[in-house]
DNA sequence: ATTGGTTGCTTAATCGTTAAAGCAAGGGGG
DNA sequence: CCCCCTTGCTTTAACGATTAAGCAACCAAT
């Protein structure tokens, strides 16, 4: 490996000089700096990140926790959280908390042995990470106290009840995962703001939740509102067994427009997070942590959006009533 | 943050005895140790990556580049990766190639200037990252002559095949997403491989290959074979949209069993990869090369797993024959 | 009593970079 | 002509660990 020292004994100069010109910090002639570029360029000079962070203490380097990389969300936040940290030269030392709060400290404290400059951490569900020695972002939801920027999942949640409502239906479930997770509750307190007033609506969770959501339907419900793609998928195969079409008998809707939602059959209407907005925010904002030079805005929210697709439809007595007409 | 130093001048020796006691290599008498390491954990001592990696040279960092993280399969070999990882006190900085040759080698570059002790790459369909300056290992195919370690997808191609045929199916439909995948070449030469003696066999790729295996069930095909569970719930969306059904009027198989596949109605008949086996071996291949003294052992191959599930029966000319006897 | 080996510790150098402090040379203003 | 400021560079120390080399003390064996 060619140091700062090779090229100073090449050129003739001190390394402090070196430092200098590469970095563009001290006082270095114009000329000068030039004749070192191109010779750090020859001979393939690359600066020794453990020796500058040594140094200066900054390592470069953010963590990541995730709460499950399996779960098809989280990758594509990942993705774009290292897309932008790449274009601020970070690097990103990914974790995995793997469904346990226990998990999440241990993969914080690893990081933090390795030197992390800061954290972005998207939370466990019902979980909020102890405070740490370097700046931490957290991605979560706006009811989170400790939020730093989210999706505006109540506001996604309202999109998608709005939608419903829209098109005619009158009795409508909803569908939750865990009624532990933030993210699902507030998705949910979105779609009931939207539809208490005239609509009957029942709230449902968990694995019991498909069967309540089938017999609910059996007596008259009209659409399913789910807090995930992966839920409406299941729920999918659920009014499958039941004999129940979709979306002629029942519309149906998930959230967060995963890769498969829009090559399923039929095709899945769903809120998509904006991941590429909510990705460089979260990078924005943990940046301007470390710097200490702004003070930061926090509980930020992300608008989310909707994508109709052929899984909800007017309800069919509207229908029938139509072709009456 | 506190040093060697402080935990030295506290227990008064020296802060070489307190490395050596710390790491367990000098000679240091029992007693001392003890002394030492309750000081330093008393002290919350956490050494410093950052000097350790100047004067050793190495950072406990290893690197791993994904061709595309939105691409299910690929976080969850991440997720065990960076489990096996953290067994052995390794860090992982993800890289993700974001689907061009280009970005691969950008990524690789990057993580090099990170000084990572490693690489292990899963290399974009079609390419062989060139040589670096430390040691690599190549997830991708048996017939990748670079390749490491990877699950034996022409096994599975055949067991899949061999579970169509021995249940009776004879015209079947071979579906590949894209020929540069040698990892897809691979699986469908297993499936032709068992196939080809008795069985008529049509391969088709891309997009234009779900309306060629449409018109090819139309003339008679009973199965249709694809490369990735994508691919497969894609092919069925178009199956329905053509009034086709599953399994009752031709079966279905993916690849890689995602998530989806169990929830996805009918559940789908796929092939799965032992992912961690996988990760583990991934592993032991970077960190022996990375340690220098066992010579490893590449072009390692772990077998497949067929899951059968709903998506594939019996075709119906038999089940027809049968009810008339 | 001398030699030799072991044990338990210290000294000092080193990894590659940064940054504060210092210093010589030149220029401009009074 | 003297003083002060600026420019362009050097000197030196430091970041926190590791490690080769050295040395004193002790024990055992000749």
């Amino acid at each position: 490996m060619v140091s700062i020292k090779e090229i100073a004994s090449d050129i003739g100069v001190s390394t402090a000089t070196i430092s200098n010109a590469l970095t563009g910090k001290g006082r270095v002639s114009q000329e000068l700096v030039a004749r070192i570029r191109e010779r750090a360029e020859e001979l393939g000079y690359r600066p020794s990140v453990a020796a500058r962070a040594l140094k200066t203490g900054q390592t470069g380097i953010l963590g990541l926790v995730m709460p499950d990389l399996t779960n098809p969300l989280y990758p594509s936040i990942a993705q774009k959280l290292s897309i932008e940290a790449d274009k601020r030269k970070l690097g990103i030392l990914i974790a995995d908390s793997r469904g346990s709060a226990h998990e999440q400290s241990e993969a914080i404290r690893r990081l933090l042995d390795r030197g992390v400059d800061g954290l972005v951490v998207v939370p466990q569900k019902g979980t909020t990470p102890e405070p740490v020695s370097v700046p931490m972002a957290i991605v979560n939801t706006a009811s989170d106290p400790a939020n730093s920027v989210s999706a505006d999942h109540s506001g996604g949640g309202a999109l998608v009840a709005r939608h419903i409502s829209e098109i005619g239906h009158r009795k409508v479930v909803i569908l939750g995962g865990d009624e532990v997770s933030d993210v699902q509750r507030d998705r949910i307190a979105g779609m009931t703001s939207v539809l208490a007033e005239d609509i009957e609506v029942d709230v449902f969770w968990g694995e019991a939740g498909f069967g309540d959501a089938v017999r609910t339907v059996q007596s008259g419900a009209t659409a399913i509102l789910t807090t995930s793609d992966l839920i409406a998928l299941q729920m999918r195969t659920e009014l499958m067994r039941a004999q129940i079409q979709v979306p002629d008998q029942v519309s149906l809707t998930g959230f967060d427009n995963l890769t498969f939602s829009s090559i399923m059959h039929p095709a899945l209407t769903t809120v998509a997070q904006n991941v590429d907005e909510l990705a460089s925010r979260a990078i924005d904002i943990i940046s301007a942590k470390i710097s200490g030079e702004t003070p930061v805005q926090e509980g930020q929210t992300v608008p989310m959006r909707l994508v109709v697709r052929q899984s909800t439809s007017i309800p069919s007595q509207l229908l029938t009533r139509r072709r009456r007409q």
